[in-house]
RNA sequence: GCCGCGUUGGUCAAGGGGUUAAGACGCCUCCCUUUCACGGAGGAAUCACGGGUUCGAAUCCCGUACGUGGUACCA
């Protein structure tokens, strides 16, 4: 079911960073309009000045891009509905406030905050513990509804400060149908008249969602569930403006959840684990939280893991690449339900991608991840072998470093635990005649590693030494621990040298 | 408090009147490997509760409980 002139917007605020609900938001926008042949456009929401911040609009087009997310129009690709920012569009919505004034369905408020304190103090009881500025208070209050019109004309040429806000009928169904939630419905009288057109003179989320989802032409909106109960204002506000057939279509996706509860993003820190996409620096407190892809994340991993949050395609697949989301996904097909995020998941679908991809894909990753430990990669080839033969060992990129140094660094501290039980002098003397078999083969430099496993296996039996615990202790001299891939793999790969090298160093520390 | 949304193992989940209630992560056992992984074979563990409707309910209805979101001149 393809339709036609699709266009789905994501609309992020730029002030708090993109977490996982936030990237799974974009995510199923995006696939959505991609599989729908249609345009993703990104439109930032800043609609409060004062809290927007230098930098923070491009951390988001920054985590799109590593996620492989590529919008079709937004403030930093262009388009022809722009200007994709809320605080470039601030002359449009005061007139579709207005027209709400004129038609009656808004009303302009003149109340002061202390006004407002004064109303909900006054109102407060155990019952009522947040007092809504609604039906049933508004004609107490200071507002076009309860003054004059003179007085409401006098008070605006004065400048007087105020507000606009939407009129809720009173006893009404509103009622919409949401892509994953099906019906869903509201009663007017339990909604607040919600400011439309603040102070200052900028929108409400409430009234620029709906101008701009308007002027921008938008058919599908996919937000997070936190956004359903004020879907009601929204729904209004399209009857009221531009009529409820223009009205794109809504689905409110479910909660990420953390191990216990709701999923916050100011102590992500507190979970062991990220809630940012990539690394996020709080402009207020100046702290750094780390992200997604700093921690290790490939963002295919990262993308897949998000993907299956809240959505599967009905068979067993798992892995999922970008292609494969975009032609399985489906918005009717993601749950109702929050999802709990698990870390452990995460990291499976992490070491899942480095399995999966041709290391080559990600060895500019990896190889960061070495520089950050001050190993300098220069032979790209041996780097590429050397990754390949641990990357099954590995679940985050950085555990290449734990699971790898030691083929660019010999061992300087050992496994004696493993070593000292079973040393003797006879294994002195096998290792000292294996080094001075090695060092006589005829072979230059690059021995196959049959040769090493020849030579040793072949002393072995002459020297009537266990093998298994021959073979453990060349390990902890090569390795320096019990890990790692087939030791003679690790010789071969290292080299006679090298071998030899650590071989020696061994023998003068056991 | 009120309103909205939700609820299948510890977690992600398939299934939407009749199933031995899939699969994955994690956990445990074994095999492989005289290392660590990978891989393979097994195992423990679930329909929130109470009422209906029905020959039959995890599936439909109603309550309750619990969770979660909203209740701002924040988004």
């Amino acid at each position: 079911m393809v339709e036609k002139n699709v266009r789905v917007r994501f609309a992020p605020s730029p002030t708090g960073g993109l977490h996982l609900g936030g990237v799974r938001t974009v995510l199923y926008n995006y696939l959505f309009a991609r599989k729908n042949g249609g345009k993703f456009i990104v439109r930032i929401e800043d609609t409060d000045q004062t809290r927007f911040v230098e930098g923070a609009e491009k951390y988001i087009f920054d985590c799109l891009q590593w996620c492989g997310i590529v919008p079709d129009e937004s403030p930093v690709h262009g388009g022809n509905f722009g200007p994709y920012r809320q605080s470039e569009r601030k002359s449009l919505y005061r007139k579709y406030a207005e027209e709400l004034v004129e038609k009656g369905f808004a009303y302009y408020a003149f109340d002061t905050t202390a006004d407002l304190e004064k109303m909900r103090a006054d109102l407060r009881t155990a019952e009522n513990p947040s007092p809504q500025y609604d039906g049933t208070v508004r004609m107490a209050m200071k507002n076009s509804l309860t003054i004059s019109p003179a007085e409401v004309t006098e008070l605006l040429n004065k400048g007087t400060l105020h507000v606009i806000r939407i009129k809720m009928p009173e006893n009404e169904t509103i009622s919409f149908v949401d892509m994953i939630h099906g019906e869903v419905s509201f009663n007017s009288s339990l909604v607040d008249d919600k400011v439309l057109l603040k102070a200052d003179g900028m929108p409400t989320y409430h009234l620029a969602v709906v101008a701009d989802d308007y002027l921008m032409e938008i058919t599908h909106a996919f937000r997070g569930e936190e956004w359903l109960s004020s879907a009601p204002v929204h729904i209004l506000l399209w009857k009221y403006l531009f009529g409820s057939e223009h009205m794109p279509q809504w689905a409110h996706l479910p909660l990420i959840l953390g191990p216990s509860g709701k999923l916050s993003k100011r102590d992500g820190a507190k979970y062991g684990f990220p809630v940012f996409a990539m690394n996020w620096v709080d402009h207020k407190t100046n702290e750094l939280t780390e992200g997604f892809k700093e921690k290790g994340f490939l963002s295919q991993a990262f993308i897949n893991m998000l993907a299956v949050l809240g959505w599967n395609d009905g068979s067993e697949q798992e892995i999922f690449s970008m292609e494969e989301l975009i032609d399985k996904f489906s918005i009717e097909r993601v749950h109702k339900g929050g999802a709990k995020f698990d870390f452990e998941k995460a990291k499976w679908y992490n070491q899942e991608w480095i399995k999966k991809l041709p290391v080559a894909s990600y060895a500019a990753l990896a190889k960061e991840v070495f520089n950050a430990k001050s190993i300098a990669i220069d032979d790209e080839i041996y780097f590429l072998k050397v990754l390949e033969l641990v990357k099954d060992r590995c679940t985050l990129l950085t555990d290449f470093y734990d699971q790898a140094h030691y083929f660019y660094v010999p061992p300087t501290v050992y496994d004696a635990a493993s070593v000292k039980p079973k040393w003797d002098e006879g294994k002195a003397g096998f290792f000292r005649e294996y080094s001075h078999r090695l060092l006589e083969t005829a072979q230059l430099e690059q021995l196959p590693m049959a040769v090493f496993e020849t030579i040793f296996k072949d002393l072995a039996s002459e020297t009537n030494i266990k093998l298994g615990e021959l073979q453990m202790i060349f390990r902890v001299m090569l390795v320096g621990s019990k890990t790692g891939p087939g030791v003679f793999v690790i010789a071969e790969t290292i080299g006679r040298d090298a071998t030899v090298e650590r071989i020696e160093n061994a023998l003068s520390t056991f």
